[in-house]
DNA sequence: GCGATAAGGAACGCAAAGTATCTAAAGGCT
DNA sequence: AGCCTTTAGATACTTTGCGTTCCTTATCGC
């Protein structure tokens, strides 16, 4: 029984490479995650992973995108705050520590690497289905009469986002429900409302 | 002619360190910074200053901690929207790319040490000088009428600086004067508003 | 002045980054 | 099929910096 030592390149190689990369992430972290780890992992070397990436920031930038999550369906409770409360509630959800102990480490090293912090603006600011969502749930709020016609911002859309981020990575600890209703009822309602006589005045 | 040898303790010792830190952390900022060129920098050892604080991180809190600005008077431009801007302004300067590295390298190892999350937290959420100004601007806009009566959530009280943290740390850039008015007058004002709104109706 | 305390200095072991070098396997080409 | 270019895989090396240990000696309290 022959063993095929097949040796792996190209894009078959590039997947195993991320995708070892990712499980050591979300096994380790990112601040433990060593490339030698990495390569461990994908049965491959250093040299290879250098060869395609500069560092650890873009490797694992590469990986997470390898692996952003499919959005599910928006939200539909009949209410703009039942609606946003699910749609924070999923987000704060999404942002466990994992996620923000990587988005926090590869900010350090996108102060001294360009291209990182270009990825990574890219990444955290462009329009997301997420983004998509809020703007469902805020049509269907105004076409049941629950809130005047508004038109949002493009921060306004990225807001919940921001939000829950900001919280999660500041306190360090997974977003309370108490939280998620405080950034609902005390920021975003009120916001959206403020927006929509702001808008209505002229 | 004797050179006084003097040899630091305590009190002395510690500010002189905490000093060196903090004007190592200005010159290459915090991914750069090492124990040993702080030691070199305060004309001690490693062995002193990890006698008094746990690593990195705590050491860079600590100097930090001790070198808050001063919080100038509140803006008085007679006009909410001046009001704000001044001081999301004042807060977008000082936000500038060395803290941020900074605050995201200290987030970065919060993960992995539950005192420096404690630390960074309640730095980051804590009631400070700034929160009161956006307390006395507010006040001073409903005593103009130029807002209905309101009262400030603790989380409304703290969003400026979250906003500006945000933007500055995901853009790994300065804050550009278009992005402040931008979240003064998408964001914040608005906000205010639809809080004023929204308690007016009970 | 004496003893406890703590600073200063040097060196160590360790981990991991990033690089250099060599080999041999895979794939393309004729 | 056989050659040739590319590049994976393995190993080892240099560098850097952390965190620690050990020892000497200055300073302080008494």
């Amino acid at each position: 029984m022959t063993v095929t030592k097949s040796r792996r390149r190209g894009a078959e190689l590039e997947r195993a490479i991320l995708d070892a990369a990712w499980d050591e992430l979300r096994e380790v972290g990112y601040a433990r995650l060593t490339m030698e780890a990495v390569a461990a992992r994908a049965g491959t070397s250093k040299p290879v992973i250098y060869r395609r990436w500069g560092g650890r920031a873009e490797l694992v930038l590469a990986a997470w995108f390898r692996n952003l999550p499919a959005e599910p369906e928006p939200p539909d409770t009949g209410t703009l705050r039942g609606d946003l409360r699910t749609l924070f509630g999923r987000i704060a959800r999404r942002a466990d520590s994992m996620m923000n102990e990587m988005v926090a480490g590869v900010m350090g090293e996108a102060f001294r690497h360009p291209e990182v912090a270009a990825l990574l603006g890219e990444r955290l600011t462009n329009p997301t289905p997420l983004t998509e969502a809020v703007s469902t749930i805020v049509d269907k709020a105004v076409s049941r009469a629950e809130l005047p016609p508004v038109e949002l911002p493009h921060r306004v859309r990225r807001l919940p986002l921001d939000l829950i981020r900001n919280e999660s990575m500041t306190c360090g600890a997974p977003v309370s429900e108490e939280t998620v209703a405080s950034l609902v009822d005390d920021v975003y309602v009120p916001l959206l409302h403020g927006l929509a006589a702001l808008q209505e005045d002229g």
